[in-house]
DNA sequence: AGCCAGGACATCG
DNA sequence: CGATGTCATGGC
């Protein structure tokens, strides 16, 4: 995408954006709808508004210094219009999610999101994350930013129970500690295989969410979450019936290539879509 | 009342 | 290994 510094604001042009399919989408959890076509949340430790345009969308307040930060954010440098699929029904699928994008977002903020998400629906995760920022995060405008591992630690397993964390609250906890002690999260440049295997010691974190975090905060595309939507995708759509994760990584592959998460994220958002 | 939600984990055999 | 039961919580 072009970026476009306009006063305080950035424009964002040149290829396809979608605020609403953006941010509910089920990869980001911090951002709502304030009117049509225009959503607003914090990221970075910055409340942001996002306001779709005809080829994009306008971002503010950002300052020339931040063009960056939100470049990778909103994976500006990817070309999701000209991306495409051989099968018929991930290209079906992408046909009804022109504009949406895979963000990059911090790291922490997506692991413990994602350790919240487990057997959880999307409304229920936003409501916790947002209580959970209400209750230790800093400060930002009139809301509060996500977190800090040390913030998170700092809190009594009782605190996340009573925001209705459930039996999470516990994985929660030790993962803030292990990553404000020092956990080496490695880094983008890193492995898939040798990524997901780390992440995978943080408690809460399997290869579910494991996935998640590689493909939304690590930039992975290749990274393909399987969840109880995807599963029903695979099996009444493709055929291909779930049986461990070898078999199912081996499918993927094969299937959906280098993008593969991408393709994920058309298939799970036109299921979720579909089904009133 | 029971099932479901962007599953992980312990405990079996 | 693979299969199975369990784990809070709220919406439907």
């Amino acid at each position: 995408m072009k970026i476009i510094q306009e006063g305080s604001a950035a424009r964002f042009s040149g290829d396809e954006a979608d605020p609403q399919l953006i941010f509910d989408c089920g990869q980001a959890f911090r951002f709502s709808m304030v009117r049509q076509d225009v959503w607003s949340g914090i990221a970075h430790g910055k409340k942001i508004t996002v306001s779709k345009t005809d080829d994009g969308f306008i971002l503010s307040p950002s300052s020339q210094e931040e063009v960056d930060i939100w470049r990778e954010y909103f994976d500006a440098d990817f070309s999701y219009s000209t991306l495409s699929f051989p099968d018929e029904l991930t290209a079906q699928a992408k046909s009804r999610c022109v504009g949406l994008r895979i963000l990059k977002q911090e790291k922490f903020e997506t692991i413990i999101s994602f350790i919240i998400s487990a057997n959880n629906n999307i409304a229920r995760i936003k409501k916790i994350i947002e209580v959970l920022c209400v209750k230790c995060g800093g400060k930002v405008n009139d809301g509060f930013a996500f977190p800090t591992p040390e913030q998170l630690a700092s809190l009594a397993e009782a605190d996340l129970t009573t925001i209705g964390a459930g039996y999470r609250a516990p994985y929660i906890l030790k993962t803030s500690k292990m990553i404000a002690d020092g956990f080496d999260l490695g880094s983008d440049t890193d492995d898939y295989d040798v990524l997901g295997e780390r992440l995978k010691l943080l408690p809460g974190v399997g290869p579910k969410v494991a996935d998640c975090i590689l493909l939304f905060s690590y930039g992975k595309k290749n990274a393909f979450p399987v969840d109880v939507w995807i599963k029903r995708v695979l099996k009444d759509d493709y055929g291909f019936e779930y049986k461990n994760s070898a078999q199912t990584a081996k499918f993927i592959e094969e299937n959906f290539g280098q993008y593969a998460g991408v393709a994920q994220q058309y298939l799970f958002h036109a299921a979720r879509t579909n089904r009133v």
